[in-house]
DNA sequence: ACGCGCGTGAGAC
DNA sequence: TCATGTCTCACGCGCGT
């Protein structure tokens, strides 16, 4: 019951006329968990669990990803490491590794370099994810689409020993939605004429930007799988979802996407540690001047100044708290990053009375760069990140 | 009406 | 039965212009 799946534009061949494009998602399989059996193959065959462990108890932390034998018993990203280790309890070799994100991130580097030339554009998403326009150079044709997707996934294996999973499709939606399908080790292509069978009966919540709070609701509403939702009274979703929000749902479920693929720059960086133990004050010169420190030499060295310091709270009940300042002018210093962080947290736990907030975690964001040196053509503010 | 600053929430990785 | 860390985007509100 779908129907059109497309939006402007009727034109083929030729040069980009708008919806012609072609677009590759590529994304690692297992990443990090892959990058550690890589340092040492001797993993392989074994339930792999990559850590991020919080310092809170010697346990306690989270799953940041687990290979697919760890996945197949219940292992997943975003769980706590206990109960993972649980799961794996009966696991003869299971590794539980704590997280080298600089590891990774090198690895990462490598690739996406070679990644960056193939592509008329290109977009890093993630350290393990990116599109890659290819609608030149595969004069919009799936067939020569193909044999480029192929190239670069066996490129990647014979060059960097890494699997990874190929989407293709007209757009980043759709070529992210055929990735996912596909993994691990997998390769898809959907085209044009196929999106519409493509998406209809997956269940909305497979659809990028849907997550379980947005599903619910969804559901709620009677609206299952995605063919559904792109049929669903736009004015209903509306109401639901906001004037932009409903509509844009609804674009989505039809695979519309007109997102350019484009260079990213970051927006925003943070840092957020756990604490031993909650807390209502604590010593900043400890837990405040260390995070200061961090994120004023990461801006020193990306080269970007902030406008705007903030600090973020979160409670044992796991809320998110934050408070932000911003100022006349950029800084990257991290005395000035840590005496305003200071500052706002003194306020957030009242100077005196006030009820007691308590966190669990604290962090500090610098936001609203500025660049130092040079800048490059950064652009519009827009609406999701895979649609108009 | 618009842009900005601020806080919150949802989602992705 | 414990719940990381980093980032992006949308929304709603108040405010100044
Ligand atoms: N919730 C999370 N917390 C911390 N790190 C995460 C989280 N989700 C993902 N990551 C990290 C670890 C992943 O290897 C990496 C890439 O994410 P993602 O592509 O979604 O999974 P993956 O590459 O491990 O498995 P696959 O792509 O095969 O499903 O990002
Ligand atoms: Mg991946």
């Amino acid at each position: 019951m779908l129907k059109r799946e497309t939006q402007p534009s009727r034109n083929s061949l030729g040069a980009s006329s708008p919806e012609q494009r072609i677009v590759l998602c590529i994304d690692f399989d297992y990443f990090f968990a892959q990058c550690e059996e890589l340092r040492n193959p001797s993993l392989k065959g074994k339930p792999i669990v990559i850590c991020v462990y919080s310092g809170r108890t010697p346990t306690s932390g989270a799953v940041s990803t687990a290979n697919y034998i760890a996945r197949k018993l219940g292992v997943k990203s975003g769980i706590p490491i206990v109960q993972a280790m649980k799961i794996l309890k009966d696991q003869k070799g299971a590794a539980f590794i704590p997280m080298d994100h600089e590891y990774y991130e090198t690895l990462s580097e490598e690739i996406m370099d070679s990644l960056r030339e193939r592509a008329d554009s290109f977009e890093q998403v993630s350290v393990d994810e990116a599109f890659l326009d290819i609608t030149a150079r595969s004069h919009s044709d799936y067939g020569n689409a193909e044999i480029i997707g192929k190239e670069i996934k066996e490129e990647i294996r014979e060059r960097h020993g890494l699997a990874c999973t190929i989407g293709i499709g007209p757009n980043k939606l759709v070529s992210k939605m055929a990735a996912d399908s596909a993994k691990p080790d997998g390769f898809r292509i959907v085209r044009p004429n196929e999106v519409e069978q493509f998406l209809k009966d997956l269940p909305v919540g497979k659809l990028i930007g849907i997550g379980p709070k947005t599903e619910k609701t969804l559901n709620q509403n009677g609206i299952k799988t995605i063919g559904d939702l792109a049929v669903f009274p736009e004015d209903k979703l509306s109401e639901l979802f906001g004037k932009n929000l409903g509509p844009l749902f609804r674009r989505m479920a039809r695979g519309e996407d007109n997102y350019p693929v484009r260079e990213r720059f970051p927006k925003q960086f943070s840092k957020i540690i756990t604490l031993k133990e909650n807390a209502s004050t604590f010593n900043f010169r400890d837990d405040v001047e260390p995070i200061a420190k961090v994120l004023s030499v990461k801006l020193n060295q990306t080269g970007f100044k902030s406008k705007t310091i903030g600090i973020i709270v979160i409670t044992p009940e796991l809320k998110t708290k934050t408070r932000s300042k911003t100022l006349s002018y950029p800084t990257s210093s991290e005395e000035e990053i840590f005496s305003i962080a200071s500052q706002l947290f003194q306020e957030a736990f009242g100077s005196q009375g006030e009820e007691t907030l308590i966190a669990r975690r604290i962090g500090v964001r610098v936001a609203n760069f500025e660049e130092k040196t040079k800048r490059v053509g950064d652009e519009t503010e827009s609406l999701s990140k895979y649609i108009l």
